[in-house]
DNA sequence: TCTAATACCTATCAATTTACTAAGGATTTT
DNA sequence: AAAATCCTTAGTAAATTGATAGGTATTAGA
C-alpha cells in the first residue's frame, strides 16, 4: 500500500523542473545532486516520463529536460500514473464482491481526489517552506 | 500502491465470521471453501488477527474462529493495520520535504477516513448486493 | 575540429515481498 | 481411538524494487 521511490523520485524531478520552467533545461545531474540521487536511476525514471509527454529533453551539452506544459497544468495524478500505474487500491476491482469492491472504489476516489488536485505548482511552491506546518504524524 | 492479498483475504475472513456472529465458530476450511482460497494460506493471515485480539479461536474438532468483538464495533481499519502494517502511502513521511509531506498526509488521512469508517458490519451486510450498483470503472 | 557535457540505451543484480505449498504437531470433541 | 480442527515452521517461484555497470549518440563551446 505504498507508492515508490520511482513515482516519488518523479514527482522531485518534476518539481525541480518546476523551479526552473521557462529557464532553459535543466540536467538530470544537477536534479541527482540536489537531491542526493543517483543519475542513473533517475534517468530510468524520466525514460517513461518522456514518453508520456510530460517532458521534454534537449540533448547534447549544456542539455537537460524541461516541462512541456505549464506546472499549473500537470498534476501528481499524471506523474503518479505514468511510473506507479493506474491509481487503485487492488487489482481487478471489478472481480471484487460488491461490498469490498465499494470499499477499494471510495478508497481509489479519495486517492484520485487528492492526486488529481494538486498540481506540480503547488508542490514546487511549497517545497521551500521551512517546518512541519503543525501537523501531527500519528498513524 | 495496493492492498495485496492479505489484507484482501483478512477483510474476507472477518466478514464472513461477521456472518455467523452469535452462532458459534467457524473453521477455516468453511471460509477457504466458500471463497475459493488456499486453508493453509488463511491460517498465516488469521494468526495475526488472532495475536491482534480481533479474533479468538476454539481448537479441537468442531471449532474454528469467533470475532472478540460486534462487527460493529471493528473497521476495515482495524484490520488493514494488523496485516499490512500502518496505513500511508510512504514510508517515513516525516523525511520528506514539506509540499511531498503535505501531499503524502492528505492522501494518507483520505485513507484513513475511508478504512476508519467502514465497519466489518456494513461490508457483511452488503456482501450479497447482486450488481455493480451503477459505480463506473474508470481510472 | 576537438572536447566535455549531456541525453539515451541495455543489461545485470541483490534484496525484498508476495502468494503460496508442504509437512507435521497440538488440542479437543465425539 | 478417530476425526476435526488449530497452530507452527520451513521452503519457494515469481515479481518488484532500487539500484549499478557500461556503454553510444548528440550537441555546445573552445
Amino acid at each position: 500500500m505504498k507508492i515508490s521511490t520511482k513515482g516519488r523520485y518523479g514527482l522531485t524531478i518534476m518539481i525541480e523542473l518546476a523551479k526552473k520552467h521557462g529557464e532553459g533545461p535543466t540536467s538530470l545531474k544537477t536534479i541527482a545532486q540536489a537531491n542526493d540521487l543517483s543519475e542513473h536511476y533517475l534517468e530510468q525514471l524520466i525514460a517513461p516520463l518522456r514518453n508520456a509527454g510530460l517532458v521534454k529533453s534537449i540533448r547534447g551539452a549544456y542539455g537537460g529536460y524541461i516541462l512541456t506544459n505549464e506546472p499549473s497544468k500537470i498534476t501528481a495524478g499524471d506523474v503518479i500514473r505514468v511510473l506507479e500505474g493506474p491509481i487503485t487500491p487492488v487489482e481487478g476491482i471489478e472481480d471484487e464482491e460488491p461490498a469490498k469492491r465499494e470499499l477499494w472504489i471510495r478508497i481509489r476516489d479519495a486517492i484520485k481526489d487528492v492526486l488529481d488536485n494538486t498540481t506540480i505548482e503547488d508542490l514546487a511552491s511549497h517545497s521551500d517552506d521551512s517546518e512541519t506546518d503543525g501537523y501531527m504524524f500519528y498513524i
